[in-house]
DNA sequence: GCTTGACTTGGAGTCAACTCCAGGTGTTAC
DNA sequence: GTAACACCTGGAGTTGACTCCAAGTCAAGC
């Protein structure tokens, strides 16, 4: 599966999957013989998955050690876990924080729409 | 209220505050004789304000657009809600993307979890 | 009167994460 | 055979949001 077609598929720009092979966040990926890469099904699964933690924020160092881990195989297994469980709370966190920008977003965007009703009824001109 | 106060009870640092005035995010805050930064009530406000929506990863260039359109008055009162309705849309979508995030971590932390306590059961050795 | 500490400024530096570019190769279409 | 196109590389540039720095001012404490 060639570069632009995985790029397609994941949305994100052919440069970013070579940055990201090239920072160790996608392994080396397999060549055909004139060294144009053929990603495998495994790579575009990790592509995926990286796809869905940037998406959240995870920092890419987080998961560059979390693959390097990966790669070390099972006795590497409770660290990894840690590390997910780290970032899960992280998340939380920031879910939380959103959550209360949205709840005072919602509560200006209320008032704005009284302000403007009021406004269309002419009950008076407003000042700032 | 001088910057080291205002520091303090945000959270932001002085450099941090200094450069939202610079940029524009702030207002000039008013100064004593002596040129140091006299922060009021409202200032603070706006600080809290900007705080809120930085968390939820809210650009700085649009929250400088919408204080610019408060500025302007009552007349921009359409404009501003406009603003507060698509970034609330925006982040709707980053929370519902970390959801998916969330919902994918926990899979792999309890699939982790099984393979924790399979090992510790010493049912099988494990390769990756 | 001198040190200490908090404040000021303009400007430069940093960081994460891309994003773009020039120059080169290899394949396909006419 | 040559033009168009997709790919390659190493390296430089960009963006957003700070963060740090040097050099200076001023008030308070000793």
């Amino acid at each position: 599966m060639k570069i632009s077609t995985v790029s397609k598929q994941s949305g994100l720009s052919a440069d970013t999957l070579r940055y990201y092979e090239r920072i160790g966040l996608l392994p080396e990926v397999n060549r055909s013989e004139n060294g144009i890469r053929d990603f495998n099904e495994l790579d575009v699964q990790r592509v995926e998955f990286i796809k869905c933690m940037r998406r959240a924020g995870l920092p890419i160092d987080v998961l560059i050690h979390y693959f390097a881990l990966v790669q070390q195989g099972h006795r590497t297994i409770e660290a990894r876990k840690e590390i997910l469980v780290q970032q899960r709370a992280l998340l939380v966190a920031r879910m939380k924080a959103m959550q209360q920008t949205l709840d005072l977003l919602d509560h200006k965007i209320s008032v704005y729409d009284d302000v403007v009703l009021k406004t269309e009824m002419e009950i008076a001109p407003l000042e700032e």
